[in-house]
DNA sequence: TTGTTTTGGGAATTCACTTGCATATCAAGG
DNA sequence: CCTTGATATGCAAGTGAATTCCCAAAACAA
């Protein structure tokens, strides 16, 4: 798999969830078109109103298909600082850094390189914990939300 | 404020509690007594089912009292994999970083040196966000899950 | 074409808070 | 120590959004 071309990831990501049971439905070939475009965590809700969800799929199909994407492992969900989570997209070799809004919630991808890689072993190694991963997430108040 | 004393530093939220017109009541002092002894962050819920608050303080009580213990910036809350938050003690100068269960959502504290402190400053410059902070959390199976 | 899985919609449920209010506790002054 | 006015708390009922369920109709895979 090219991991440089994100047309490739897409038809990977279709092919595990082929290889998983799931058929190749309108809804998830949109969901997961539009958590690739996406790029960062989004929330159910949001995803349920993205235009192009909005009018083809139901919220219901959505979340029974967020959730399968999940057991199969292709997305997971993070804990949101409002009541709910934000869901994206957990493809091998690939990890985010997050900033989010303590105001508003919009959340992004941080262009960083992640100092916590090399950590994680000594983690693993020093707690026993098996199948790590982690998290690393900043909070703050957006631009936006400053001057507003 | 002799920071090396855990007594010291209990009573030193208790006068910051004060200070913002916080009545010292017997469910106020329990609460920050529990989350002192903790150390880690803790759902709502699980510390309403402490021992020493079970039967002394109702959950709306608890809650009430960490919203405002939130809002005059002594505790905060990070969004859980469940549906709901830990609350967890918000100390100047304190920061931990937190591994968590993935399947029994039991939350500990690491003692490591995070790596990230550096980089915040970076992460503020460039994205002109302010009041920034990080939580940075590992996600595993626990040992004691992974045998069960 | 045929057997199976998935979806749309809407209704039902769950659960994590929230709120109202009468009563119990505080903090402060006398 | 006691009084007084201002919070805080217990209890119980209310809210609202997330999640689940149902099932006939539609969309797949083969």
């Amino acid at each position: 798999m090219k991991r440089s071309d994100p047309m490739e990831k897409f038809e990977w990501a279709l092919e595990q969830c082929r290889s998983r049971g799931l058929r190749r439905t309108h809804a998830l070939r949109e969901i997961l078109r539009v958590l690739f475009e996406k790029g960062h965590p989004i929330g159910w809700a949001a995803l349920a109103k993205e235009p192009s969800l909005k009018d083809s799929c139901d919220p219901s199909s959505i979340f029974r298909i967020l959730v399968k994407l999940e057991e199969i492992g292709l997305v997971r969900r993070m804990g949101s600082p409002e009541r709910s989570y934000y869901f994206m997209l957990n493809l091998p070799g690939e990890h985010h850094e997050h900033i989010i809004c303590t105001e508003c919630g919009k959340i992004e991808n941080l262009d960083i390189e992640c100092p916590v890689a090399t950590i994680e072993n000594r983690v693993k190694r020093r707690t026993g914990y098996r199948d790590i991963y982690h998290e690393l997430d900043f909070f703050g108040v957006c631009p936006s939300c400053r001057t507003a």
